[in-house]
DNA sequence: GGGCACTGCTACAACGTTGTCGCAAATAAA
DNA sequence: TTTATTTGCGACAACGTTGTAGCAGTGCCC
């Protein structure tokens, strides 16, 4: 069913039929209900791409994401589709599997109006920007959250990352905690760096001399990651206290803790970033910040509509922190 | 940059860029160079609406499913992208958030040509086809994993649901629960109505009366199912165990028990089909039936591909059955 | 009754591609 | 030399829309 064939149907011009669809003006309330009624009774529909190409407005957002099997992640493409829904777009995956190589091939494919905006959380990888550049470059609106790029300028969405590692430390302080281990990946990425220095700053504040070792650098394998730990919990200095900056780490954690037979919290305190549903049944319940991903995926989907239709106000808006909150469990019960 | 522009600068007719790029035949080797060198300097790209709109392929599929933040349909996304991106295609997410209203919304989204291909999985509430068959009267494929539509002619990728259901309530049974409950949403769900009848069948297999009240219709609002579950538990033909058809209910379950202090194996044993990466975590670690997801995602993916790039050889196998496994943990433990 | 403004429609040129056809020039065959 | 055949390129018509410009016909005013 294309607009052509309606119009014959209904022996009139297909610019008539057109104009009748969209309601325009020009166009007698009488005829327009005669092209309505057809065009339900045929089941017409508007072809998006001949639409888009004519309108140069694809009605359609890309969010490019590390991976989708996320508690973070998850929740955030929920918020991006409520708005989405709601504002009659269209929503495109793209998942870079950590792997910068990959992100700058998908910006590729970005480039040339297959989206009206785009939404990203970089990947652990991901050191330059020059591929993020060339999309402003051609003009599309691109908003980040969580894991942003520092030094671009471009609307950004995060959660106070920095408070939240200094609340983090001084509640396993609190604890009773003396050695604690602050447990990252991807120590360039924007989320990575600035809860180490909350936890580094949180260390000083509280006369704490601050332990190289006890700051694990881990990676995208979990194997490696589990290894790193388990070498690190085996050491006659073994931490006291754990801070997982991302979820998969605390997991390791207790991985390796009931490997090593090391008792949660009574050996080893453990807090962590996440986003769990299953946080409060976790043997022990693990204590958790968690952030706002719902919001963070509405507010930055909000950001980036403005942008795209061009109200401005919005976009104006550099950088917007949400509140993630601290949530205490027994994983950081103190004695 | 479009094609126009670059020939321009090449003084050359846009016909003979566009086939220099594509690596026509009809092209000499120095003209291709050239236009190939031109190309990369001034980063053109292939406008994709263009080009789809001209080749009636948009490159682009649709996934459909209820929701995201979810244990199983995240890896299944997975499983479906690296098939996707393998093929170069797009992928559209679309959630229906279990509502039959969104789905067929959705379904006529799709209509026009947005779309080479669909993946779905039915929402809770669909009861008819209408909206499904009217995609398939437009020719574009359509293949269903999961929560599938029986009734229709479509490729569909399942589990084996049916003999799940039998050898989770077996499970049961061999650890010495006597009164097992069933929880199940939404039961004209294909995959609901299979487990529950693997569940039936094998009680009458074990000569165990049936009793109604021990199923559970459960719905989507969490807060209501606690409910339900709170007033089962509470009751003095209390069952001692329990198989939740889907993860949530078992999560449900638990936070139930730990409000009524009841023990986990020892006063109620729990099985559960779910794909949650920290069952082995929870308190008692959760045993469950665990469906390949990630596979069931690539598969159906490979499914759709060949179906829309008509080789048709694979569009014939109509179903497809993948294991899950039963993974034995701490929350089904005998006495 | 000539000029003027509406009303309601149609024609047509984009949007940026792709693929068919045609046509020179160069080469090969007769 | 003449006639086929090939090679390399350009013209052009789609794909299905949208928006601008044009153009009849009607009504209105001075």
């Amino acid at each position: 069913m294309t607009l052509k064939e309606l119009a014959k149907e209904l022996n009139l011009s297909f610019s008539t039929v057109s104009k009748a669809l969209r309601d325009s003006h020009e166009i007698s309330i009488e005829t327009k209900n005669r092209v309505l009624a057809k065009a339900k009774a045929l089941n017409y529909q508007v072809n998006p791409l001949a639409s888009s190409l004519r309108k140069q407005k694809s009605k359609t957002i890309a969010v490019v994401i590390p991976e989708v099997v996320n508690d973070f992640f998850g929740p955030v493409i929920n918020g991006i589709e409520s708005i989405a829904q709601e504002k009659e777009y269209h929503v495109l995956i793209y998942l870079t599997h950590e792997d910068m190589q990959k992100e700058v091939a998908i910006t590729k494919l970005l480039q040339n109006g297959r989206v009206d905006g785009i939404m990203m959380s970089l990947s652990e990888q991901t050191s330059g920007t020059a591929h993020l550049e060339a999309l402003q470059e051609k003009g599309i609106p691109l908003v980040f959250f969580d894991r942003i790029a520092e030094q671009m300028d471009a609307p950004k969405v995060t959660t106070d990352d920095y408070n939240c590692g200094i609340k983090a430390t001084e509640h396993l302080l609190e604890n009773g905690c003396k050695r604690i281990a602050f447990l990252t990946i991807a120590p360039n990425l924007s989320i990575s760096n600035k809860r180490m220095n909350g936890y580094l700053d949180a260390l000083k504040k509280h006369n704490i001399m601050q332990d190289e070792g006890l700051i694990l650098y881990c990676t995208g394998d979990d194997h490696k990651n589990n290894e790193l730990i388990r070498s690190l919990f085996s050491s006659p200095k073994r931490p006291d206290g754990v801070f997982a900056s991302v979820e998969k780490l605390a997991i390791s954690t207790y991985a390796v803790c009931e490997e090593l037979n090391l008792q949660i919290p009574e050996d080893l305190k453990v807090i962590c970033f996440s986003n769990m549903q299953t946080a409060a049944f976790l043997n022990p319940s693990l204590s958790t910040i968690t952030q706002p991903a719902y919001e963070i995926g509405r507010e930055a989907a909000a950001i980036l509509f403005d942008l795209v239709e061009k109200k401005g106000q919005r976009g104006r808006i550099e950088k917007r922190v949400l509140n993630s909150t601290l949530v205490e469990r027994n994983s950081t019960k103190g004695r």
